[in-house]
RNA sequence: GGAGAGAUGGCUGAGUGGUCGAAAGCUGGUGACUCGAAAUCACUUGUGGGUUUAUAGCUCACCGGGGGUUCGAAUCCCCCUCUCUCCGCCA
């Protein structure tokens, strides 16, 4: 959340920042600021009131220690405790809806994002590889898989409805090797590999930003009252949730595959056909918790570790700067990796590499002890290494061959050992 | 799921109604000693909020979470969560 002695001190900012995102936002900061003067104005009464009965308590103690009479100190007291008990309830409750209503606030934009409504503002910066040529009529990735016998669409959708998939033989050997490549080179970067769980509290999505505002984007499960991770940068960033950390432990880069499961709420009639939106996907994410004062060149090298992975595997893709109209609840500044989709002709969202600054530090409590022994929030980053489903359906449409094969890449020889599949 | 034990500051661990924000030890910090270091000694070391020009002072809250009893709760009562041990079940 956006601090609030930074709203306090400088609204105008906050509002001015907040409207290149949506302009409805600064009315909602004038709330809370009605709120934080209300809230404060009511602790200090609260506050005066309790320091009095404290005092009187304190020589009742006494008194009595010495034999002598108090009745009349506690009657004063008695008098004190219904107007103390009220005006504890009013604070709790403002506080509460102030705590509601600013959890609901998204991030700052940093200077360098560029404004924007959606995401047809959003600026491309950077391409590699130029787009394959075909001498043949290339399939999707969905049609030749599915001729091939690698998805079978049908038989999951009787299973567990629309927007599953089921892979099979070597399809799901190649999304395994995807996967167990992308850990490989991020352990080589300095990441540490976690094996987190993908069933996490209200407490955690809230931490991460996508609570309260995005409930219908999760699968929840009643009994319990836990929800399915949309992605592993929920439990990944709350490892570290309520610590404060030394600051010679930063930066922490964790990563970790897991699947991921989204409701796609919103999203009808997107993407219907094949890989690219599915409720379950795999997905290799990468973490970082750092300094302030290095997050965002911690952004950059986050961002090249995941274009690495593209290089290697040597899909043709290029690099957009979100503007502010596009970008992400809990994010300050994003870059979003899009590889070549031969068959849509067109770039397709695979990895999105944020800074969340210390947003979600504050949501989820993490500091650290700076040189002088203060506490501050830390930075926290998060990024795909890359989406496995929709690389899977990249090096399917760019690797297939006339005679409906797919090629694989040469870096993941290691962990495929033929040819062509 | 059944039976029992427990949850206290960065850590270990005292504290069963009043001067306890909390003993003691460890860790960390500052200083003394030293050429320097170790050892030793002295002092010091929680978090958040309100007020404030202030990292000063004053003040409020916090001993797993929530509620209650009381003039006063870490301490008594109720509920919840989590951890540990044993049994049962189970990948």
């Amino acid at each position: 959340m956006i601090s609030i002695e930074l709203i306090r001190k400088n609204p105008d900012y906050v509002k001015e920042n907040l409207s290149k995102r949506d302009q409805i936002l600064s009315y909602k900061i004038d709330d809370i600021l009605q709120l934080d003067e209300e809230r404060r104005q009511k602790i200090k009464n609260l506050e005066e009131l309790r320091a009095v009965r404290n005092a009187k308590s304190k020589e009742i103690g006494l008194f009595k220690k010495q034999g002598q009479d108090t009745s009349l100190l506690e009657e004063e007291i008695r008098n004190l405790k219904d107007q103390i008990s009220e005006l504890e309830d009013v604070v709790a409750r403002i506080e509460r809806y102030m705590n509601d209503l600013i959890l609901r606030i998204p991030n700052l934009i940093h200077e360098s994002v560029p404004f924007g409504v959606n995401e047809h503002d959003n600026i491309e910066i950077k391409r590699y590889r130029d787009i394959p040529k075909f001498d043949f009529e290339i399939k999707d990735h969905s049609d030749l898989c599915v001729s091939r016998g690698f998805i079978d669409f049908d038989k999951a959708s009787e299973i567990s409805g629309g927007r599953f998939s089921i892979l099979r033989g070597p399809l799901a050997k190649l999304e395994r090797a995807l996967t167990n490549f992308m850990l490989d080179i991020n352990m080589k970067n300095g990441y540490e590999e976690i094996s987190p769980p993908h069933l996490v509290k209200d407490i955690a999505l809230i931490g991460t930003g996508q609570l309260p505002k995005f409930k219908e984007e999760l699968y929840f499960i009643q009994e319990d009252g836990l929800y399915l991770i949309p992605t592993a940068e929920v439990p990944l960033v709350n490892v570290y949730r309520d610590s404060i950390l030394k600051e010679d432990e930063l930066p922490i880069y964790l990563t970790a595959y897991t699947p991921c499961y989204r409701r796609e709420a919103g999203s009808h009639g997107k993407d219907i056909k094949g890989l690219i939106r599915q409720h379950q996907f795999d997905k290799v994410e990468l973490v970082k918790i750092t300094h302030p004062d290095s997050s965002y060149d911690e952004l950059e090298k986050l961002l090249n570790n995941a274009e690495e992975i593209l290089q290697l595997l040597e899909l043709p893709y290029r690099v957009m700067v979100l503007c502010s109209g596009d970008i992400g609840f809990s994010a300050s500044k994003t870059y979003d990796i899009e590889v070549w989709i031969p068959s849509q002709d067109k770039y397709r969202e695979i990895s999105s590499c944020s800074n969340c600054e210390d947003f979600q530090a504050r949501r989820a409590n993490i500091r650290f002890k700076d040189e002088t022994g203060k506490n501050r929030f830390v930075h926290t980053l998060n990024g795909s290494s890359l989406a496995v489903g929709r690389t899977l359906v990249a090096i399917v449409e760019n690797y297939q061959t006339k005679d409906g094969k797919i090629r694989i890449p040469k870096v993941l020889k290691e962990y495929i050992k033929e040819e062509y599949i």
